[in-house]
DNA sequence: TGTTTGACGGACA
DNA sequence: CTGTCCGCCAAAC
């Protein structure tokens, strides 16, 4: 019963969000460290996909993820700028810097 | 069924 | 630094 035939988004989820709730506040994480930690790496494609069908209402610390440089690709970027900020990490022309901000686990 | 699009990434000019 | 090209894959045309 169980679907040996998922597709690699449908795989993807479980770890994703775990990795992604790991994201402490202060820190932010790219979309393609993301795929990798979750055990996809170069489908950091997807992790945008995925992100973008969560909830409006959302627990999870998508603010927190940008691309692999620095810079803030989210539809609503003033949304989630405005996160960041009130989580002290300064955002200029669109963009953190990684080197200060970015998460290792 | 073929093509385009997208919260991406890396290589390269 | 910018722009182009290609790989990636599912959803929307």
């Amino acid at each position: 019963m169980t679907q040996p035939l998922m597709t690699a988004t449908q795989r993807l989820q479980e770890p994703l969000w775990q990795w992604l709730n790991a994201v402490p506040a202060g820190r932010v994480i790219t979309y393609g460290q993301l795929a990798r930690l979750a055990g996809y790496p170069q489908q950091a494609r997807l992790v945008g996909r995925m992100l973008a069908d969560l909830p409006p209402d959302t627990r999870l610390p998508w603010h927190r993820v940008v691309n692999a440089q620095g810079r803030i690709t989210h539809p609503d970027a003033a949304r989630q700028v405005t996160r960041l900020s009130d989580e002290d990490i300064h955002v200029t022309q669109g963009r953190v810097s990684l080197r200060h901000y970015q998460w290792q686990p």
